[in-house]
DNA sequence: AACTTGTTTTTTATGGACAATAAACTACAG
DNA sequence: CTGTAGTTTATTGTCCATAAAAAACAAGTT
């Protein structure tokens, strides 16, 4: 049966709109909560009555008001607010980090589902997905095989990045000089100065520039196999950012003057200068990623 | 409930092995005729037990053993030996030829389940690996869109063809002399020979042809985002071939010509000729894509 | 021990049920 | 006729049941 998740969602996303109000003021038409909340009419409704039927809004017959603010008790649990999917989704990648698995280890739908409280269709839907990343490979009739982050692996992934990262990165320059990208490069660069000076602080925060600045450069090629790949990188860099977590800080600073080199090579539009700190940066971070993979 | 497939396909393909015995001459044992039938040894057992009802062989305690030798009318039908998943798979392709359906056209999942005559699991689950493929893309509590055939798609497709098929072309003049892949090319060479002089009898043998070189190309790169790729241009070519029939013949006669130019340049091993050969046979590929393509 | 067949357990493939959600239809008011 | 709320219909997300198939276990024979 199909869970509720929508539902609450939406009810707590009303209950936050609601206390931007005043007792006694109007609610807007349900096409527009419609909107506003982002879910169908029928989930709005839904809200409206349980709403109604809580003592929070009046639904007297010539318009709906508020009649009391929402406290913090009226929401949901926000654990009941993630779809059976999601919730798959997070659990099978702790579980993939958790056991040390390795290659040709085989997966069973059945135990998992077990582990995570999910039927094994969910379970099944899940994998099928998740195989896009080539982490593992199903067998006819008999389940999933772990196909493992191998150095053949890391040594394919990376050619693929190069090459492409490259040619966004030509693109990068090509763009012109008021392109929104131009912004947002500045932006990240400011980004970068400053988590430099402060690394030793909050140095994981690098995980999510990194793959901020990288998606900003690939997306200059506006060539969705080349944002699908990048799905790929960063699954694989946010595995292997959770698994090793030995001299993160110093990797991470050699990493930020790298990035800022490129930043600055991209801002001059200097090809031969963008093409080596481009390709002086993959190289590093392919020998990082290299260091820490089994034979 | 599961179908039983694996059992009928089993049975047929033991029913052929036993067409090259003689009556009386002894059965092998369970574990070989498992390897040899590529099956599990429980289904081996069900097709024996079923071929011992039919006095197809006999199964006396000291051993089996060929009473006669199985007829035509003894097989399965082949229509039953295909697992739904697959009837799926070839149903799905087929329905999407069929109808020439428009970017941002909505794809049913009860409605396909029902013309194809399966469940709505069956057809969720083909859509989840199919998506791999960006032509349809899934709206969170609301179906498939089917994102279409459209220019930018085939233009971001060849933009990575052209970046990989030239990496691999040059991983393949690169490999020593004794490679496989040497003779693997001389006889697609030969085979494209014989296709030239006969383009006019059997003009579409050609999709299968072009299909396997490059296949081989892009091999030479060892790079499984490579082969993956290459199965997304499979798929955009092979519906392309069945959906555009015009100036068939002819455009098959241009490709073999292009294709044996490339050949002859791979066998020189002269990188030059290979990226000029490469990279014009690519761009013509491209043009003839592009002008089927709707605006 | 290495193989064999018989038996039991585990796991997958497929269909189907059903609440949640979305979407469509209807009627009424300004 | 446009926008609103009420009502009905269609579709999806999730779980579960069950036969088929695989795998594991057991025991006998050479």
């Amino acid at each position: 049966m199909k869970n509720d998740t929508v539902y609450k969602k939406t009810f707590n996303a009303m209950l936050s709109h609601l206390g931007e109000q005043q007792p006694g003021s109007p609610i807007q038409s349900e096409s527009v909560l419609k909107q506003r909340l982002g879910a169908s009419r029928t989930t709005v409704r839904k809200v409206l009555a349980e709403l109604a039927e809580r003592g929070i809004i009046d639904m007297g017959p010539q318009g709906r008001s508020v009649i009391r603010l929402p406290q913090s008790g009226d929401a949901f649990e926000r654990a009941d607010t993630v779809s059976t999917s999601l919730q798959v989704e997070k659990k099978f990648m702790e579980w993939l980090l958790r056991a040390d698995r390795k290659p040709g280890d085989v997966i069973n739908e059945l135990d998992l589902a077990r582990q995570f409280g999910v039927s094994t269709s969910g379970i099944r839907e899940y994998l099928n997905r998740f195989s896009r990343f080539r982490l593992i490979e199903k067998r006819a009739n008999s389940g999933w095989c772990f196909m493992g982050f191998t150095k053949d692996f890391a040594l394919e992934l990376f050619e693929v990045r190069e090459m492409f990262e490259l040619r966004s990165a030509r693109a990068f320059i090509a763009q012109p000089h008021d392109a929104l990208a131009w912004a947002a490069l500045r932006s990240l660069q400011a980004e970068h100065l400053l988590l430099q000076t402060e690394v030793s602080l909050r140095f994981h925060d690098f995980s999510d520039l990194d793959e901020r600045f990288h998606r900003l450069v690939n997306d200059a090629s506006h060539n969705r196999f080349i944002g699908d790949f990048y799905d790929v990188i960063s699954l694989i860099f946010h595995y292997h950012y959770q698994w090793n977590k030995s001299d993160e800080a110093e990797r991470n600073r050699v990493a930020i003057t790298e990035h800022l080199d490129y930043i600055d090579a991209l801002l001059s539009r200097d090809l031969t200068r963008v093409e080596a700190t481009c390709t002086f940066h993959l190289k590093s971070a392919r020998k990082t990623l290299l260091a820490s993979v089994r034979a």
